[in-house]
DNA sequence: CGAGTGCTTGATGGCAATCAAACACCGTGG
DNA sequence: CCACGGTGTTTGATTGCCATCAAGCACTCG
């Protein structure tokens, strides 16, 4: 559906800003390949990363609300992305309604991850947000798994200082700490680690999420 | 529109739990009057408050993408709440999709919300938090002001920690500071303060709403 | 009038910030 | 070919925000 209402496709190299806060918002954008940050800028020049995005998701959508951008868009890696106008929602509204009420859910999707955030970043010590933050990376990339898993995450020291809301150089000392645990293995940029004893460590809920709900597809093959 | 949908009206006394994180999601709750926390438990006892919501909010939505509740809804005043089963839902998306897309706006909303305060405690130390948690209270309950406001919070400092992830002790510390400094004053528990000054101090960003985007009021008056 | 709740203040300690300085790696240009 | 700047990583020393522990006070309520 997005396809045919989406604009000419475009490739951007790393560090490369797809949308600034403060822009005019002029629409959406659907992220085709790479990763690609959101973040907020802080009055003091920092910035706390709200998001990862992952190939085939929806990008800026919060400031739809909104005249101007919240979020910066700025691409971690090589990224290809399209962007999406606004009117874009008002054809899916009229013409699809049970595609809307989808992206209703979605976002409360993105609500329930923004809280767990929300709640890490306020009340645990940092290592276990890392120990978090892989975990999360690993499932949206690759599912549940069990065993000893291997995951290439090409984000730098700052990257990860920026996402967990601490400085990089103390990200430096907790993967440090985490490596003489034996939490973890890394080799570049590829971590490898066992989900299980991870997740015992980070303290983080294993969340469940309901894919189909009866009130949106009442009673399958009727649809 | 919800009202037709929605289950009997409760009244419940303060510290009451409206649901529990964990319960089985049934629906949500409308909020009609009083203030209601939602919150999040952490495996070592301590709880983060995601949100205070105010009458007329929708209660526990984050949670109709998960078969057990994230969230834990409590009373922090004498309440009344209704319950809207999930079904609600279904009759919505199918019989007043424009409503369905307001809904997809308002969880927009919420994101920012969320975002904002992400970035917050991430990032700033908790005297700012403080202020600019007074001042989002202050433009939801009267809107944009000018000139010295007043304002009655019931929250204990215990609220205020778990709202600002720190403690009650360093609540204390922190709200002396901000009186000694002259920029709110209080008495029992109201609040008096100007908002321009605590907004400079705070470093929030003033937001402004879009309310009826073009996409979906077309043109006023035709709808 | 004792128990409970909420507020206040002091003393001490820890997690993480800040400042500083190397080191490795890489692409560029003289 | 090597010098060079830029980016990213690593480690040490010091500082500061906030947690923790502790204790006292005010107020309300059964």
């Amino acid at each position: 559906m997005f396809e045919q209402l989406r604009g000419p496709v475009q490739d951007l190299p790393r560090h490369a800003r797809i949308r600034r806060s403060g822009d005019r918002v002029q629409g959406v954008f659907v992220l085709l390949r790479g990763w690609v940050f959101s973040s907020v800028e802080l009055p003091n020049g920092q910035r706390q990363i709200l998001k990862v995005h992952l190939p085939g998701d929806i990008l800026g959508a919060p400031s739809i609300v909104l005249p101007r951008a919240m979020e910066t868009l700025s691409a971690a890696t090589l990224v290809t992305v399209a962007p999406v106008p606004l009117s874009a929602f008002g054809v899916l509204q009229a013409e699809a309604p049970r595609l809307m009420a989808s992206l209703f859910l979605s976002s409360q999707q993105e609500r329930v991850m923004l809280s767990d955030r929300l709640a890490a970043v306020g009340r645990t010590p940092a290592a276990q947000r890392f120990a978090a933050l892989l975990l999360q990376l690993h499932d949206r990339l690759a599912g549940p798994a069990t065993g000893t898993v291997s995951l290439h995450v090409p984000l730098t020291q700052e990257d990860f200082a920026d996402l967990l809301g601490i400085t990089s150089v103390h990200v430096n000392r907790i993967l440090r700490q985490l490596l003489s645990a034996g939490l973890i293995l890394r080799r570049q940029y590829d971590y490898t680690f066992d989900p299980e004893r991870l997740r015992e460590f980070s303290g983080m809920p294993r969340r469940e999420w309901i894919r189909n709900p009866a009130w949106l597809y009442p009673a399958p093959g009727q649809a």
